[in-house]
DNA sequence: TCAAAAGTGTTTCTCTTACACCCATGT
DNA sequence: ACATGGGTGTAAGAGAAACACTTTTGA
């Protein structure tokens, strides 16, 4: 599970006896659907849930298990957490500093953030990684974690609000000094964040750009 | 496997005794990865080759095996084909009047062509449905029966002679009356096409048409 | 000579970007 | 009073779409 925390991409990791970290995760029974599967081992292992979970790749090498992995997001310090069965500590860890896993696990989130930076342009994506009530100011935080861009503030709140993602719900927030913000709720509707500002950003032609991921 | 076949979608189904139409495809060794016993399948059963292989999704209902489906592009009418063992017979045939399949295959199709609708425009998938060497209008064709759209033909080669997607093989073909069309080839570059065109084609407002699929 | 497909530039308009200052509150 | 984050509009530029006629061949 992935979430942006203080501005940074953050993934939900456990640990195992004998200091052994990894993703939540495991071998599914003959009895459960792959999807419910993923959801289930995320809250039996680490006591989480999502706000979103979709299915990254399916890995099969010669001579493996066959390995179908989920990119799920969630509000890293805002959900709870608790260690379940095999687990001796759950804990939510910056992407910049992560802690030692396998091959498989590290390579699984690569492909997370991938798609994640691939996908984040166009779907409501930002939504599952907030709780219910948000500012525009944090909003354009998880956007800017997730794409791993810098984004015009006017610009960013003059698109978000005209395309109907987002709608007031009514009061405002102060978070120590500065003007209290008003507070947001998921909307109908959904968006196109900053193009031009992304290809740039990796200093792409839009031709080189666009063929980057398809 | 899917091809552009007169101008529209075509795919490659195989047909095993007892009249039962379906993908190619079974089950997998343990000895071989997930990626090559989609293509040693295809080989195997239909004789075909694709130009192209890509994961689409993994499906796993409760009770049942987990089917990972793949993505395969190839040239209808112009590569081999041939039943291999436990094949009747191996058919393109069009989307729009398909055999009669399993649910499951139906539903791996679909997903495909909506992969397809949302690549095209991005990845030089085109080159992998047509032969080494081909036309301008031929191009378009394929472009226009993956995208689903209807192309400018002026804008199409501008942006396509400009992004170096394609470069001239030299020769020129003539196919019944008609001014002889000039051949190329694949080139290095890749291309964004007509994206407002394919928007407005479903008549989605830009913002609708982003959150599509994503 | 006619039918059929190939080939070719320019103009308009929409969308994206860049950009700077005032507002409301906590300390 | 000042430091901090919230909030607001416009003008210039780039990219996409629309558009009609000439050319070359087979029949």
């Amino acid at each position: 599970m992935l979430g942006v925390r203080e501005g940074e991409l953050a993934a939900l990791f456990v640990r195992r006896p004998g200091n052994r970290w990894g993703l939540p995760g495991g071998a599914v029974e003959a009895s459960e659907a792959l999807d419910d599967a993923a959801e289930a081992a995320l809250a039996a292992q680490a006591g989480a849930t999502a706000g979103l979970v979709e299915q990254l790749y399916t890995f099969g090498a010669a001579g493996e298990d066959i390995r179908v992995t989920y990119l799920a997001l969630g509000t890293p310090d805002r959900s709870p957490i608790a260690p379940g069965p095999g687990v001796v500590e759950v804990r939510w860890v910056g992407l910049a500093d992560p802690p030692p896993v396998s091959d498989a696990d590290r390579q699984a989130v690569s492909v997370a953030r991938e798609r994640l930076r691939g996908k984040a342009a166009y779907a409501p994506i930002a939504l599952a990684m907030l709780p219910e009530s948000f500012t525009l100011g944090e909003l354009q935080t998880v956007y800017e974690a997730a794409l791993g861009v810098d984004l015009d503030t006017r610009n960013f709140r003059r698109d978000v609000l005209a395309s109907g993602l987002v709608e007031p719900s009514g009061g405002t927030r102060a978070s120590g000094p500065g003007r209290p913000a008003r507070l947001y709720q998921a909307g109908t509707g959904s968006l196109a964040i900053g193009e031009r500002e992304r290809r740039l950003a990796g200093s792409l032609s839009p031709a080189e750009w666009r063929g980057r991921e398809g």
